[in-house]
DNA sequence: GTGGCTGCAAATGTTTTGCATCCGT
DNA sequence: ACGGATGCAAAACATTTGCAGCCAC
């Protein structure tokens, strides 16, 4: 379930932050653009549409503070920007890793939701003797639609 | 096996570049911190302790062609630098994936080599329609130092 | 000798910060 | 009306680039 703009507006109450039109406006621009990965500067562009006096700074300090409370979650796809999607807090505990598979001929950014990676987070324990916690999986290949203009083996 | 001056010097001669001091220097400053994974400024500490006229855009400059050359690897721990470490160009085929694991208590970083990623990417690959070329996988945890100080379940 | 390479400094692009003002509480 | 939040501009930071001089070939 997507976290919504009342309880938005609980959470910020409830830690003591002020309720205003620019943490608003990012929280919308986020919403309307659900499954993208959004730059900083792409958050900024969307925002101003509604809000036009809104700062870049403001943007970034609302970014900051939606991280801490894990309502975004940031992205590298590895081109350089850092990126940012709504994350999924009231999502039930299991499903909360999703994975990126980035298409190295469009760009295209697809999330996947699921977590297939237990077992082979078993092993590297075993092999390793780490205790992991957390992982970060990005799969590079060619989406459905590039796959037609690609030399596919 | 690694990469030594030998090779380094051959490969540029075959590629019409030049060999000077500064890429030599470079390339030894990244064969003394064999397992490390660094960031330019890093590298360009090291490099000044034998060769302290070297300028930091010449770093950036030997670094670049470095991965053109898929002698160095880039690395990305989203930690907010870019990091490169020494690439396996002459090891077996199957063996150039590697994973990296890192502690988030002190923030070691240790590489996996093995590839058990193969079911998994299989998995996705039904799911999802992609055609996977390529992966990065990180894992977060505890190492087996820092397990100790740690309230693991 | 010549063209690629280097060092330096300036430019770039992204993100952060200082500060006076503003506005939510 | 108090203190956190904002907008603006400047600063900070990593990386790239332009250019004159240098050095490997």
């Amino acid at each position: 379930m997507q976290l919504d703009r009342e309880k938005f507006i609980r959470l910020l109450r409830e830690k003591g932050l002020k309720v205003t039109t620019q943490r608003l406006a990012v929280l919308t621009a986020l919403s309307k653009k659900q499954d993208s990965h959004l730059t900083a500067e792409e958050i900024y562009e969307l925002v101003k549409v509604e809000s036009p006096d809104i700062g870049l700074a403001t943007v970034y300090r609302t970014i900051q503070m939606l991280l801490e409370l894990k309502i975004v979650d940031r992205i590298y796809l590895d081109d350089g920007y850092v990126r940012y999607e709504l994350g999924h807090v009231y999502e039930d505990e299991d499903s909360h890793h999703h994975h990126h598979l980035i298409c190295v001929k469009c760009g295209r950014v697809m999330s996947f939701q699921g977590d297939l990676m237990e077992e082979f987070e078993k092993r590297m324990e075993e092999k390793t003797g780490f205790f992991i916690q957390d992982h970060d999986v990005k799969l590079y290949g060619y989406c459905v639609d590039c796959q037609k203009d690609v030399d596919v083996k």
